[in-house]
Order: structure tokens, then sequence, then C-alpha cells
DNA sequence: TAAAGAAATTAGCCAAGGCTAATTTTTATG
DNA sequence: CATAAAAATTAGCCTTGGCTAATTTCTTTA
């Protein structure tokens, strides 16, 4: 039996995917890292972070660290995988990186698996078939 | 010289794409229809109305009736493009119908214009090339 | 080891966008 | 044409997710 989980929001997303980056890419996930590289104040990502605490997201000691839980890791992993997906496919059709970049951090929320299944496939074969791709990039206006 | 216009809140473009569809299926938009078939209360409808009014995408008559501005109307036709060329393309990967409109409606609001070109050549491509479409729906898990 | 500085938290505010209940206005109908 | 029903609006509430300013706790350093 797997727990349903209930959706989570686009602000929920976007925090768990940053805290799970930023342990992967320093280890450790400090509020003032989080603020810093989202762009918001330190204040609102401690209330999120108490949020994502209550919620069952991250476990959280006050003035001290920020670890996630099975679940929360869960979501964000997922999350990082359909900003990674999407990101692939919009390079691919040669998009500008900051338009990639605003696309893809909106659109990632809202992503199904399946959809997300079918367009890691597009990917493969655009990436394997250079014809095909020139093919699509020269018919955009 | 072309006003730049902000960007527009999903909640602003959801209610714009709809008002247009109601308009161009029965001549006029509702209050009462704007809440049905949106699925919220007619109160919020009637709060956002006065909202969309002060922002002037459209002219609103207490009481009356309402039409979109110029500015409202290109902002709906954006969407509605956007909607149905995403949709286009998820129905071309074999998306289940109801997994394609909860995708849609949420990254229709996330979608460059040159992201939208690109997946709309690529769409052009999947329909003429069934071969190919036939692989790409292969390689989904 | 006492300050100073950095990090985190709290308090209090705001706007967006929902809701229900009550009221007002328009429309339809006997 | 009076009244009932439908539509629209208002009033008042709520949650989410931001903000700044003030305060508290932790860490570094002279
Ligand atoms: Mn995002
Ligand atoms: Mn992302
Ligand atoms: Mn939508
Ligand atoms: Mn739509």
């Amino acid at each position: 039996m797997i727990k349903s989980g209930k959706r989570s929001s686009s602000a929920v997303e976007d925090y768990l995917e940053r805290i799970q980056e930023l342990i992967d890419s320093k280890g450790y996930a400090r509020v003032v890292d989080i603020a810093l590289s989202l762009g918001i104040s330190q204040a609102s990502v401690t209330n999120m972070v108490k949020r994502l605490d209550a919620e069952g997201f991250v476990k959280h000691e006050r003035y001290r660290g920020l670890i996630l839980t099975d679940e929360g890791r869960a979501i964000a992993r997922a999350v990082i995988d359909r900003h990674r997906i999407l990101t692939e496919f919009l390079r691919l059709l040669g998009i500008s990186e900051s338009e990639v970049e605003r696309d893809v951090e909106g659109m990632e929320h809202h992503l199904s698996s399946s959809s997300l299944g079918a367009i890691e496939s597009l990917c493969r074969e655009l990436t394997s078939n250079r014809e095909l791709l020139q093919k699509v990039r020269s018919g955009m206006k």
C-alpha cells in the first residue's frame, strides 16, 4: 500500500528542489543559502521551513540544520527529474538559455509522469536523429 | 512602439481564456457562466471581473455585461493558442485525455512564444511522419 | 572570553485568490 | 403588474506565500 500524497504547490516543490540541490552540492542546506539562491528573504524561508516540517517534508531543529524526509526527498527528486528533462527538451529545440530557464521553472510543476516519459522518449529520438532535429528547428518562425 | 504589458498571473489568464471561449461559443460571457465553467463561486468571479476591469482587460457594467478590451483579447487569444498547441502535442504523444487536460491547464501559463513555435513545428513533423511518431510512442515506459 | 557579526527567528504587515452568507438588482412568469 | 426566481454584488472571512524590522541565538575573532 502506497500513501497517495496530496499535490504539493509549486512553491513547496521549488523549495524542496532547491534544498536537495544544495545538499547535493555542499552537503547541507542553510536558511540563508536557500534564501539567496531562490531570491527571497530569510524570513520567508524560515516560515516555509516551518511549514515543510509540519507537513513532514523536512526535519528541522531550530537554529540548527535541516534534512529532507523520505517523502520530501521523493518529491525533490521528481521535480529535479522533470526540470532536467524539460531543460534538455527545450535546449534541443534551440530555445535561448534564459527562456529555457523561465519556461522550465514554471512548467516543471505541471507535468504528469506520462507526459514526462513521452518527452524523454522524444528527446532520445531528437538526439539520435540529427536530420530530424534540423528539420524541426528549421520549421520554427 | 508596443506597450510591454506586465506578466499576467495564471488565474488572470484562465479567466480571460474562458471569457473569450464563452464569447466565441455563445456570444456573451455572464458571471454565472464563468463561475460554472471554471468551477468557482459567482462571488469570486465578480471580484476578479472587478480586478480585470481595473487593470484594463475587460469593460464591465455593473449588473450588466462584460466585454474584453483589445489588450484582454490579445492575452486571451495567446493563452488559447498555447492551450491548443500543447493539447495537440500531448495527444500526439498518446497521453490520456484527463492527463492532457490537467497538464495543459498548468503548462499553458509558462510557455514562451519561442517554445510554443518549436513545439508547433514538432507537432507538424510528428503528424506528417507516422513512423517517427510510432517510434517515439514505443520508447515510453 | 567578550564583543561583533552572521544566521535564524519572530512579529506584524500585505496582495492574490479562494470561500459562504446576506443583500440587491434584473428577469421571467402567473 | 406583482412577485418569484435568477443573477450579480457586497461583506467578511481564510490560506498561501511574499515582505521589512526587530530580536534572538550561534559563531568567529580580537
Ligand atoms: Mn519551479
Ligand atoms: Mn526547477
Ligand atoms: Mn490554465
Ligand atoms: Mn487553458
